[in-house]
RNA sequence: GGGUCGGUGCCCGAGUGGUUAAUGGGGGCGGACUGUAAAUCCGCUGGCUACGCCUACGUUGGUUCAAAUCCAACCCGGCCCA
């Protein structure tokens, strides 16, 4: 495979995981680089697509692999089609859900794709966001309401004609799902369709997509020639796996790094990645030569975070952040620059340890801090305690006092 | 629509009337060690200003001194048949 990539300029091949279709074909329907040279010899921009599902999420570096690579596109002239799932986002699961409920989600989906276009770097400078949205011509945003609102069943049936259950069925997810018993409701199959015809309606060049897409990207090439149009190519890229070092990143769970996380805290999770996954991120997730690095794992390591961190905030945000971990851990905490500081307004007096370190939220709740305490993970001032009904008469006896949990949560009490 | 099996804590999965906040594993958190990691070892793993009180085994009722465990209806799912 990788052998198929190499005629590709780097900006294209880094960190792909397929590109197809990709043969040494003279057809620009079968090679992208024929594509490629197409489009200048007819200085028409390619068109490249991208859905985003506006489900209210927070951007972590697992979506913006994808960005990057739209991006890498659009600093070569390309154009960015970026598609809001607003409608395939709304039809969810219709049961039992009412006119009302539904129009609500309207709004909803709305603000959440307000929401994403911002995090991608709408009303800001193209260098520090993931997406240029001021150069002319560069990106074109698309609802896929404008469409798909509008299909009637003739036309729907005409989409499902093009497929079958037996190719539905061979989709891995489906299939895994069958195997094992799992429910697949019958408007799943739909969203293939939908998808791909999505390409249809913004006659798409080259669809991006994590590896779990090919199915669907294929279904865009094959709705596509349906339709009398030149079929579009797929690019897949990995899904990042997250900090556990084996699922794939997201927030539920709970191992991703957000892209809008403070930069102490991104470099502080990313410096502490498995040691396998350090070369990935490196890869997919800056533009380091990845040919002379440390061969001490540590710096190569150190190094990630550091780019990664200096990515989305700033080469000095970056250099700081370092530090400041570096102090952290080293426990010199009174030197830390900036120690992140909470108001004890919320604590009524007399006030017990663990009552304390619930309320101040370094601990998901007061039994929960009762065993931390008990198990020897909790200090105040660097001093461990151990009685979780240890008892503070006033403010003032925990006022100024760093409270800490583990070896990385920590904070100062301010009044 | 019919038959049948099943729905347990973050996840998987024991438990079939009574020391049951519920065995075990995974995951997570904390401790030791270390490279801040991995591996390993140890502890914890419903909530509550807590030697007590509250909420939990799909939902709602019922039987019982006592139910996750028995009964009924309902909801949701798997499989087989139509």
């Amino acid at each position: 495979m990788s052998d198929k990539l190499n005629a590709l300029p780097e900006w294209i091949s880094r960190g792909l995981e397929d590109l197809f279709p990709c043969n040494n074909s003279e057809d620009s329907d079968q090679s992208f680089i024929k594509r490629l040279e197409l489009s200048l010899i007819e200085k028409k921009p390619l068109r490249i697509k991208l859905g985003i599902d506006p489900t209210g999420t927070d951007i972590h570096l697992g979506h913006s692999i994808l960005f990057r690579k739209l991006r890498a596109f659009q600093d070569a002239g390309h154009t960015a089609v970026l598609i809001i799932g607003d409608f395939t986002a709304r039809i969810g699961d219709p049961t039992g859900k009412s006119k009302t409920r539904i129009q609500l989600e309207k709004d909803e989906v709305e603000s959440n794709a307000i929401n994403y276009l911002e995090q991608l770097g709408l009303g800001k400078e193209p260098k520090y966001s993931l997406l240029d949205f001021s150069t002319p011509g560069r990106l074109e945003i698309r609802r896929n309401s404008e469409w798909l609102e509008n299909l009637n069943l003739s036309k729907v049936i005409e989409l499902l004609s093009n497929s079958t259950v037996g190719q539905m069925l061979a989709k891995e997810d489906f299939s895994n799902r069958y195997k094992s018993g799992i429910p697949i409701s019958l408007h799943e199959f739909l969203y293939p369709l939908l998808q791909g015809y999505d390409s249809v309606a913004i006659n798409s060049d080259l669809e991006l997509g994590g590896t779990d897409q090919k199915f669907n990207i294929a279904m865009g090439r094959d709705l596509q020639r349906a339709f009398g149009q030149k079929p579009q190519f797929g690019m897949l890229l990995p899904i990042l796996v997250g900090l556990d070092g084996t699922q794939k990143m997201s927030k539920s769970l709970d191992n991703f790094v957000g892209i809008n996380e403070d930069p102490l805290s991104m470099y502080s999770k990313l410096e502490k990645v498995p040691d396998k996954l350090v070369y990935s991120y490196l890869n997919l997730l800056t533009n380091e030569s990845i040919n002379d690095l440390s061969s001490n794992p540590r710096e190569v390591q150190k190094l990630m975070a550091l780019k990664i961190t200096s990515n989305f905030k700033g080469d000095e945000a970056a250099k700081k952040a370092q530090s400041n971990s570096q102090k952290l851990v080293l426990g010199t905490k009174d030197s830390l620059e900036e120690i992140p500081e909470a108001s004890i307004s919320k604590i009524s007096f007399p006030a017990k340890a663990f009552y304390l370190f619930s309320k101040m939220e370094l601990c998901t709740s007061s039994s929960e801090a009762r065993r931390q305490i008990l198990g020897g993970g909790v200090r105040i001032d660097g001093e461990k305690i151990l009685d979780p009904n240890l008892e503070f008469q006033t403010p003032n006896d925990v006022i100024g006092k760093i409270l800490q949990v583990g070896k990385k949560k920590f904070l100062r009490v301010s009044g």
